[in-house]
DNA sequence: GCCTTGAATCGACGTCTGTCAAGATAGAGG
DNA sequence: CCTCTATCTTGACAGACGTCGATTCAAGGC
């Protein structure tokens, strides 16, 4: 059996499927789909995590970097990193001793417009 | 002493704060505050009444149209309705035997303007 | 006044989540 | 092969969260 190769992305890609929150109301479906991607970026640690990565010089930032900013353990840093590559919000590669992560564009781009008040929705304030 | 009118209006308007995620990092005392938003739409429930809301006819729902959409118990919307308005992300005011909700349009511009992928970002791909 | 209806609050219950210590795993370099 | 470093996984625990029934409150109609 090949060894599984050391490249963590998941497969939560489905953010890219919602017309904006005020246009009409979200499915039941789509609203679970999406509450898993808000709920990613509920706490703290994994907002300011996301932030890290996205602004990070060259576009990704390894684990190591992270941690020093924090002052929580590395399994907890760990941890968060899991349920942003779980919501799709970043992935990771390993490349030799260090593991780097990059922010993904696309769901962020998707969140982004799922919250945009267009001209046709109800709310006119 | 005037009876205390019967407007719900959270105080919570401190979103409209940050740079884009990916200009540069959050600082600690930032992601506090914005994930507390984003904390509030990472639940189905939560994400389908803003939608209700945003999406309705008028701009505006009454809890009774809200609680018709979901198999859940009174208690259960309105304590996520306060979770939103505690968030700043809806208001709610009483007219007659009725109370209606409102999105409150900047709060989600906001949002969508945090998760923005500008130009001057490092994120390229 | 009293009853009815819409909605919020309170108290309790089970589940989910953030955190850490301890152990496991991957790769680099002897 | 062994060791060292960087990272992930597991197991456990306290605290937070979603849900409900019972209660309370506000407004309208009798």
């Amino acid at each position: 059996m090949p060894k599984q190769q050391w490249v963590l992305v998941e497969p939560a890609d489905q953010v890219g499927c919602c017309s904006p929150l005020a246009r009409e109301p979200l499915s039941p479906d789509q609203a679970v789909v999406l509450s898993k991607v808000f709920k990613a970026l509920g706490d703290p640690v994994r907002l300011r995590l996301a932030s890290l990565i996205a602004s990070h010089e060259g576009g990704e930032a390894c684990v190591c970097d992270l941690t020093d900013a924090f002052e929580l353990s590395g399994p907890t840093i760990s941890h968060h990193l899991k349920v942003l590559r779980e919501a799709g919000l970043i992935t990771g590669e390993r490349r030799g001793t260090w593991v780097y992560y990059r922010i993904q564009p696309d769901a962020l781009r998707s969140l982004s417009a799922v919250l945009v008040l267009d001209d046709t929705s109800a709310v006119t304030a």
